[in-house]
DNA sequence: ACGCGAACCTAAACCGGTTTGATAGACCGC
DNA sequence: GCGGTCTATCAAACCGGTTTAGGTTCGCGT
């Protein structure tokens, strides 16, 4: 028993193929009667059209893309993407569309996306990881494919864009620790060409408060950049990471050397709430986002007008990583 | 300017559709001067050809598909996924095919791949995360839909299977704490109806040691259990634990408690080597998993015979978390 | 009684590929 | 020189929807 078309459905409820594709997109011109008619026979049948066939005629994809550029390990520590996605599904699944994903190695980037538009196999896509003056957007432009990015204030993308705002959080968390009688606090970024590790540099660099180190988001590099500013001279007495992952591994090296050091994160991840010390952190909402910039997305597909969403700015969470300067971290 | 079709490279090469499909898919039966032509023909219009159209009339999706059934928060911390994707997409893509990704409520796991397939999506799918007594296996093959799936030895899931064998890395943790003279190890174990966390349980009971808690493989379950075993009488000496996540929540918590306790993990997640101490723990290789699940798919969906594809065991790999008895953990 | 527009529906073309049955021509042996 | 096979190609049907350009039918105003 094969599947039941749409021809099958119109010789069972009388009528031609084209009344049913009426009643099926919801047009209008089709008698009351007629229309539970059909919607009686294709319940009956088990009828679903065909999204193929429907992707031929109509050249949509009902499919939205992600390509992602990262390294798997590094992608495997990153909380951000399995909470964006489901945020995205959460969307996508309600209006029928599927979502696409391609994983690929960073100089192949490029390449991913234009398998996505050549083959169209989606109708848009998500931009993240935006990067200062982001050759993609030229890239998308020029594929004339639909994107939505989550983009930093200030930033023009020329995308409609889920707006983060990241500096509160960094602000908060500075504000904080100078509260605590803090008065060398460094930071340890992300790579500087990722907007939101400028971003979040930027915020901090304007508490002027003291040394920086730039680091990649691994726990690699943040043990790393720990170790340089607190074996230097001056070390600083609290540090501000742009992550949770090397705030963390960042507190091992504190630890380890034996040096008293105040921590906040970014990012809220499952583990900060059960290290010891807990870790203070900076909460985002990266579900939230996805959400957002799916229904961003397919708004723009159909032709809407593309406007900025902006979402509430992050928010500090203190937990017991830090503590009065003086006092004892643990 | 518009896409050109088969249509176009056909007349451009003069011939006719067919015979232009006929090269396209290597059909044996064309003269080589006049696929030349037609491959030329084909460049010089920059065709490629729609895999809408194809997928019409051949009715393959050239798609595979992955449904998640966890919750965001929990899916964020597991670095499984990220890895085993990227492993399957390093497949997927050189192979012009794409892979669907459907993230749901864990109630509404069915009907997610009800959709996949009733919409032919996708050709095929993983199964991730078995279970046991897995209900899912007799709804695939009600629905037709080829998958492979991520499996424990002795535990025939009726699908082609990436066989996984997890009982070696736990064997080899306890071994490495008896040989450092713990005689009291207890097993922090993911929810029991999971084949995982059960065979890792079951390869832990075999070595005969003591008590166990089932746990959720969250930070906090993790934590809750450790809690219950270091706070009740005759408390453990050294816990092996059936993920990072719980093992480095746990050892914050006996940090916290000042008992000393060796411990060790599974998966050798990226923060493994970076929290103090480093944790001893099972590297797992979720990459290759899912390139080889993604290779056996593929084979799967041409209609290759089905086979287990057994990969290399979990290593252990010795750190300092674990230490001999009476010998201080920090 | 007739013309007219609105409401409803149909037939057929179309999307861009794949697949099948037919055919034209080349080559073969006798 | 003729039937028979083989090869290379073509034309047309098909996949399952959408869309457009007409038809019918009907009620209504005059």
């Amino acid at each position: 028993m094969t599947r039941p078309t749409i021809r099958d459905v119109a010789a069972a409820a009388g009528v031609s193929k084209g009344t049913v594709s009426f009643v099926l997109n919801g047009r209008p011109g089709v008698a009351e009667d007629t229309k539970r008619r059909i919607l009686d026979a294709a319940r009956e049948l088990g009828w679903t059209p065909s999204h193929q066939a429907r992707a031929l005629s109509t050249s949509r994809a009902f499919a939205v893309g992600l390509v992602l550029a990262r390294e798997p390990e590094l992608l495997g520590a990153d909380p951000f993407f399995p909470a964006f996605i489901a945020g995205v599904e959460r969307t996508l699944s309600d209006r029928g569309q599927a979502l696409v994903l391609q994983v690929v190695p960073e100089d192949e980037e490029e390449a991913g996306y234009r398998r996505l538009a050549g083959s169209k196999r989606v109708d848009g896509v998500f931009l993240l990881d935006l990067r200062v003056g982001d050759t993609r957007i030229a890239l998308l432009e020029e594929l004339g494919l639909p994107a939505v990015t989550i983009a930093r204030p200030d930033v023009p993308s020329g995308f409609p864009a889920v707006l983060v705002d990241d500096r509160p959080g960094i602000v908060a968390a500075v504000r904080h620790l100078q509260e605590l009688g803090h008065r060398r606090i460094a930071h340890v970024g992300g790579p500087a060409h990722f907007l939101h590790a400028a971003i979040r540099k930027k915020a901090w660099e304007e508490t002027g408060e003291g040394p920086y180190v730039e680091a990649d988001f691994s726990a690699a590099g943040g043990a790393q950049a720990t170790r340089e500013l607190l074996e230097g001279k001056e070390p600083p007495t609290a540090i501000v990471y742009a992550n949770d992952l090397m705030a963390i591994a960042g507190m091992a090296v504190a630890q380890e050397l034996g040096v008293p050091v105040s921590v906040t994160g970014f990012d809220n991840t499952e583990l900060a709430a059960y290290v010891s010390p807990p870790l203070t952190t900076v909460r985002t909402d990266p579900y939230l986002w996805g959400r957002k910039a799916a229904e961003a997305l397919l708004g723009l597909i159909e032709g809407e007008h593309k406007t900025d969403i902006p979402v509430p700015p992050a928010q500090l969470v203190v937990r017991g990583s830090t503590a009065p300067t003086g006092g004892t971290e643990r």
